[in-house]
DNA sequence: ATTTATTATCGTAATATTGCAATATAATAA
DNA sequence: TTATTATATTGCAATATTACGATAATAAAT
């Protein structure tokens, strides 16, 4: 069907899923990294970097604005994309704390 | 076209990407917290804990197994899951390593 | 041997994602 | 005003994912 069933989940589990969706794609971690190795602010660099088409690049920028990971700031007719280091790191410890409540072994 | 252009990009971000992919599902997450809370080995309870399909929890299973997460003892007509707690602490160091490599801001 | 129980695999329908060309929008430059 | 440049949006084709019914495979129980 290609639908998740978010309504069986409970809200925390969803989070958790779409918060790993969003990291889950080779460009959108490019992009992060190409981002993070500017120590300026850089704009559509980022098209001519990762080899991937304006509008791909566009719509994998709006997916991480999606959960807050990067912010845009107009500067002309040009934008600058930067990592939300707030939100960067609350997303880590997000992540931390699944991995460190969800490990008890049994076998 | 759906499909990823894993070639222009390196190893590490599609490892990455692929790991984050495994755990961007509702469903997948909960049967890691399930199979955590069990103090014992459990086995297709999974499929009465979580609702969905026995053919769909199998699936998602399978997709946990792929990049080792869990592994599956053979234990007469059931199967018993657990965390391979190994790997597990592995894919959080992995991840904490792109978090705190990534995150350098600029505006 | 036959049944029963548990899990895996196959096939398929419905929906989602990826990527891009075409186009729209917005701001500066000429 | 009319380009020009930078970015966003739309529409669409190709592929991937999710979910499940049907069925296969395997092992224990009768």
């Amino acid at each position: 069907m290609g639908i998740t069933k978010t309504q069986i989940f409970n809200a925390k589990q969803n989070q958790l899923a779409t918060t790993f969706k969003v990291l889950a794609h080779p460009a959108r971690i490019a992009i992060l990294e190409y981002i993070s190795l500017q120590n300026a602010c850089i704009c559509n660099d980022i098209v001519e970097e990762i080899g991937l088409a304006q509008p791909t690049i566009s719509q994998h920028l709006k997916e991480l604005k999606s959960i807050d990971l990067i912010k845009g700031e107009i500067e002309g007719k040009k934008v600058c994309y930067c990592i939300n280091l707030e939100r960067w790191k609350e997303i880590q410890a997000l992540l931390n704390t699944f991995f460190d409540t969800t490990k008890i072994n049994c076998c």
